[in-house]
DNA sequence: GTCCGTAGGCGTACGTCATACGCCTACGGA
DNA sequence: TCCGTAGGCGTATGACGTACGCCTACGGAC
């Protein structure tokens, strides 16, 4: 074995994200990451074989950070909730990665690791088969609609803009909604989506019990 | 004036999006909008300012077609149904433009018709102030969620395959969640998710009218 | 201590992209 | 008939991802 490697793939994940952190996601570039590494622009396909395969890198670094144990001693839905938000703050903490997240979602061991302690804690609470299915399907997408709706909504101005300038008053209920919702933080109106969710996940376990245990499989 | 325009907004908009269509998100680019326009590649400056605006004009074009009237003579339950399930079909009928249609939502005035009328028939259902803002998000959130789900996950492949690659014994539950969901439609999936918020909104305003009318809005 | 094959490091080059700039020219009102 | 406006486009620039092929540092075998 000549020639040690001198970078892990953690080191060109965190040379990545650094990239991005300091000069925004658009700044991402194979060059931009080679020379925060001190390396030559091809040397680093040495330890990726693709932009595509490095992008997977950084998410898989800013998930890995989320700590996927579900909270002892508490009913299922606040263990639920614990799970979501941990998972929201790990994104929330590096923004410009947002967009990446989305679309690497899939590859990151991390978010499996996520997502089969979330159907551990549904299984306790009573949850089986499609409707299990569903219902992390249903907390996924939650997380992953106020991701993109925290930081490509508002968050770029644009659209809170737009919305000031048409809405008088062709969008009434809409302005009036926007002036409240300036108040109210994105965290909670995270958490309040989160809630009502929980109460849909409750009222739905009561919906299979009610018609009868032979057909909670459903 | 001299020389009237060649081309109306509307005409960009749709030559970009059978660009898409066509050969796919990655096809589109300034020079292939413009060769089937039979324009020059900057003469398409003429119109747009910039590629951000046109992927904005063909986010609009396919929003656009959403009819946004409420259904009458429904529960409010179900015309929110009708109308997120309106705004998701619109969408899935451009698989392509998902990513676009996340990007530029906030820019598109068709969007804006369409919260204005969602939150008509949430306000006429009973709810007002920081509790109707948190059920609008909660809705987009779910919808933006499942179009995300649907369009980037398992139809990539990728996603599935991973899954089934790793699963075995690490992760026993999503294992067997995803064989059991190979056989529950996209479809179905997010129809059932909707059904849960649904009941989580009704919940919800239970919650609000238990509490007294003097703090309904909050 | 010497040697050698492996694998790290990198310089160059290519094709594609968005787009700034400035030139021609078709047009419609005067 | 003329002219100014605005459409159309050729050229050029700089950034990007990455294919290719060359040097060279290293660590085990002898």
């Amino acid at each position: 074995m000549p020639r040690p490697r001198s970078f892990s793939e953690t080191d060109i994940a965190a040379a990545a994200l650094a990239v991005i952190d300091h000069d925004g996601l658009a700044a991402l570039s194979m060059r931009a990451v080679a020379v925060r590494l001190g390396l030559g622009t091809m040397s680093l396909y040495r330890y990726v074989s693709d932009r595509e395969q490095l992008e997977g890198l950084v998410v898989d670094l800013v998930l890995s950070a989320v700590d996927t144990t579900p909270p002892p001693d508490l009913p299922w839905n606040e263990q639920l909730t614990v799970l979501v938000e941990r998972a929201r703050d790990a994104v929330a903490a590096h923004p410009q990665v947002v967009p990446l997240t989305l679309t690497h979602r899939h590859t990151s061991a991390s978010v499996l690791r996520w997502a089969e302690a979330v159907l551990g804690v549904l299984t306790a609470a009573g949850f089986t088969g499609d409707r299990r299915a569903v219902a992390l399907r249903c907390l996924l997408g939650h997380l992953i609609g106020s991701i993109q709706m925290d930081h490509l909504g508002p968050l770029s101005g644009a659209g809170t803009e737009a919305m000031a300038r048409l809405s008088p008053e062709a969008h009434p209920l809409l302005a009036e909604t926007a002036h409240g919702a300036r108040e109210i933080g994105a965290g909670d109106e995270f958490r309040g989506g989160l809630h009502i969710l929980l109460l849909g996940l409750r009222a739905s376990l009561d919906e299979a019990a009610e018609a009868g245990p032979e057909v909670t499989n459903r």
